[in-house]
DNA sequence: CCGGCGCCCTAACACAGGTTATTTTCAGCC
DNA sequence: GGCTGAAAATAACCTGTGTTAGGGCGCCGG
């Protein structure tokens, strides 16, 4: 990777024009890469940022703590990501970012992110297409997380996520990185770690997947999204 | 209300700046108001709208249906919402759109509705903050339907819309109608509906709520949101 | 004034998923 | 090459929620 958006444009693309010079201007305002290991906390919960983050390489989490102790991710992101676009409007996080994996971030300041968007139709026209496009994966969660059994919710989780990855050039055929622990994946999906386990192993079993060390690999597409009721539709509007 | 905008100028204004020239502009692209009864359809699954729906009043419900037939909510909106800005940037609905009420709207067509954003800052501004305001109660969504025990998740939600009616000058003193089924109820919390029955009877018994005729009366705010583990950062981003 | 039909409510039982506790695996490392 | 610590796996038991199958109440139309 030449640059720190060429992921982020690769997505883009795919639905939208963004002229070169566009291209140029966001990447001038984008801060030299920065790395976070695997555990570190990227953006913390209430924090105020001034800046917004971009994926460059690696997987992060947003994870929001309850007062009781009981942790949920409400969202994962890969490359081409940004983690907190939103934060150009709202004032304060209402959730953490935590590097899942080792990562590779760059951050671009509001300020000149903001006159980027006025300046550049195009990246008006994107912003707002990032904004609504996260909302639209939240929404599927929603029904992930309200209306399917585990079984189900995780063989979704893995249907998205090996379309976003194959979005960004990051599938190599039917596998992709997955660097969770089952404890992670449990939070993800709002699980106790034991059901987590449970539920990889019942995949497994049934020829649908094999996970180890940190990469999954899809054996069987067509059952796998069916068992998740799965619909791209949401991640190509 | 004069006018159909008013609830959402109130709305934004506890927290932006919205100029009278720049609400005029949006209020000269408004649509004439238009009323669906109780169980209409406002948008369909898979429309593709060239127009933005903003609510004057009622309770419209935004339903996901599964092909299995489950049925998911997966936002609620009330007085002062835009149910759908988002698609000024996405091509289709990934959900339908359900007047859970008898409910007024006011349209905006893209074109037009585009246009005051590029025109009046103030709009480019609130516009964004709407998008990451709705993906904020998204995120609290998932966090009550993955994290939260269905008691919880339901008074989760009556502290939510309490506060979101309140904002819009909708509550009385500690009540606020909630024109919603225990059938609707149910795909709110993403439970079945005997047990949706349940959880309301189990409120009730406590003490916390009186819910009759489309009407909650908070009784204990103080234990429900306790119960509910609610802050409304969120909402006050 | 009497159906009919939503909606609310209940009961009994089944099961998905949670809890607690222990064991096994495995990668790093002195 | 045997420690160590984190992650994965398993076991036994418990509980929240789903399922199926009703009953009853209240409102609207005839």
């Amino acid at each position: 990777m030449h640059s720190s958006i060429d992921r982020l444009l690769r997505k883009l693309r795919l639905r939208w024009e963004i002229p070169p010079d566009a291209a140029a201007a966001l990447e001038s305002v984008m801060q030299p890469p920065r790395r976070y290991a695997r555990g570190e906390e990227m953006i913390a919960q209430f924090a105020k940022p001034n800046e917004s983050t971009l994926m460059v390489a690696g997987v992060a989490g947003r994870l929001v703590t309850l007062e009781d102790g009981a942790e949920q991710v409400t969202a994962l992101h890969i490359a081409g990501d940004f983690v907190d676009l939103h934060s150009l409007y709202l004032r304060r996080q209402d959730h953490s970012v935590v590097a899942l994996d080792d990562c590779v971030v760059a951050t671009a300041p509001h300020g000149p992110l903001a006159e980027v968007a006025t300046n550049y139709p195009a990246w008006a026209l994107a912003f707002g297409y990032l904004l609504a496009w996260d909302a639209a994966v939240h929404r599927r969660w929603i029904v992930m997380l309200g209306r399917q059994t585990a079984r189900a919710a995780f063989a979704h989780l893995i249907c998205e996520l090996w379309t976003r990855n194959r979005d960004v050039g990051l599938a190599e055929g039917p596998a992709f990185d997955l660097p969770l622990t089952q404890v992670e994946l449990a939070n993800v999906l709002g699980l106790s770690t034991v059901h987590a386990n449970r539920v990889v192993q019942s995949l497994r079993a049934e020829g649908l997947i094999r996970w180890r060390s940190a990469r999954v690999e899809i054996l069987d597409w067509d059952r796998l999204a069916a068992l998740a009721q799965f619909d791209t539709a949401y991640l190509q509007h």
